[in-house]
DNA sequence: CTTCAGTATTCGTGATTGCCGAACAGTAAT
DNA sequence: ATTACTGTTCGGCAATCACGAATACTGAAG
């Protein structure tokens, strides 16, 4: 925390996420952005280029190479909460035709760790690894609200209030509170339009939780009892996964979190 | 190339890498693998940690964060191929029941892109960003078969002649020849154990190279009949893609290359 | 064909900083 | 309390990273 952080490493994740944001990106373009000199940049780039993190097209631009995808389908393959969720995805999206998937808190986000398309499934715009506000969406607000009491607290700590809709704190710890009593978050058109959402906590049975599973579909084809039936299946379908969780955390409980 | 590498940087990788290959590490334990002193680790974990690229849990096991998900999610997202590619194989998936998915060569190997399971998929162990040899499986060969000629040669070149079935350099060539007329590829058990396949290449009409599609599914459901009726759904479909590819490429021909 | 404006790249030098080793602190088990 | 591990901090020297100027390309414009 206090130790300093080494430059060169800060420098390169700065010319990473800027080649990112702007998908691909020269030297001369980097330098101006980040003010650094153009040998700077280049030794950098040529640097990661040789690590196979960077690829150089026709004309000069660099971008990310596919070694980040292969790194972060590590980090999900490794996690052994993801390897039980996502077979219950896939089973879920079987049953109810509709689009699932499986949403932690990262660093303050929400964000997507995977998600299976059923066979009437929507075409959502949302990939892996995709991140949004925790407290815009239901589905967000739901996991909000089944962090740890002391993470819940950081995160609200760093909120504006009151937010854009005019909530104020209390009033949005109270909304929270109730979320968390349901077990279950309903949404309509929050993070992309048309587009209607159910989504419950995955718990154990030590009351751990890791995230929550969002089924989405076409707003129109989710009437109320539509709703409800989703439900249905989607918590018997996630009780029996806490079984499962729990019988596999005997052995190493603290490897099973989420990595934040 | 010549220009030599930025040290920290290549530090952090080996650091990054490792603690991957564990699924986990410690300060020590790094130091010991890498031959490098503690407080040199310790200053790397610890500004990784504050970029958010590393989680620390409550053991102080250093763990790869959501981050690199997110970063792997991008690039993915970005390339205009994917984006054309990617409600392909959901079609693809729904209509033929099986898993599909799509590969392309990446820095010499086979990595795949991305995945769509169909309602009667089975559940391969094989997640995004997974990688393997380009020569060992069919579609690995049908990829290395469509690659640019001056590619193919750099990559036959780094292989050792001959294979392990004892297949010399000429009689390879001539497998890949065939394949690449052929314009499919099947293949049965080689990744995975009782899994058949069945992989056609994706080319735009500028006689363009992207990769391969490729429906997977249990050896015993793929009689000849179906193996059949697979590689027509998949020709078909895969043809109107190329159509729609050149459309986009018009434009940005460049940008649409797949990155290595 | 030359000029020009824009790239990427190389090189050498100086000051910064990343690295080390040793000291410190925290933890769990003996 | 001792032991044997962890992770963390600190100070100082040398290596090395960042810089800016010089060079090499490239392509467009005259």
């Amino acid at each position: 925390m206090a130790q300093a952080p080494i430059r060169a490493i800060d420098r390169m994740f700065d010319i990473i996420e800027t080649i990112l944001m702007h998908d691909g990106a020269g030297v001369s373009e980097l330098a101006a952005e980040l003010n650094m000199a153009k040998s700077t940049i280049h030794g950098h780039l040529s640097t990661l280029k040789n690590r196979g993190y960077l690829v150089q097209d026709d004309s000069n631009q660099y971008h990310l190479s596919l070694n980040f995808l292969t790194l972060g389908g590590s980090v999900r393959q490794k996690r052994t909460v993801w390897n039980n969720v996502e077979p219950l995805l896939r089973e879920i999206a079987q049953e109810t035709g509709e689009s699932v998937n499986f949403v932690v808190e990262s660093q303050g986000d929400l964000a997507f760790v995977g998600l299976v398309h059923g066979t009437d499934g929507i075409r959502t715009k949302v990939d892996v690894g995709f991140r949004t506000n925790l407290h815009t969406s239901p589905e967000g607000k739901l996991v909000l609200a089944h962090l740890p009491e002391a993470r819940r607290r950081e995160l609200l700590d760093e909120l504006e209030f009151p937010l854009g809709n005019s909530v104020g704190r209390a009033a949005f710890r109270a909304e929270l509170d109730e979320l968390r009593d349901e077990g279950v978050a309903y949404g309509t058109e929050t993070i992309v339009k048309n587009v209607a959402t159910v989504s419950v906590p995955v718990i154990d049975n030590k009351d751990v939780f890791y995230g929550a599973i969002v089924v989405a579909g076409p707003a129109l084809r989710f009437t109320q009892d539509h709703l409800e039936e989703v439900r249905e299946t989607l918590t018997y379908k996630v009780a029996k996964l806490n079984i499962d969780l729990t019988f596999e955390t005997q052995e190493s409980t603290v490897t099973n979190q989420i990595a934040t």
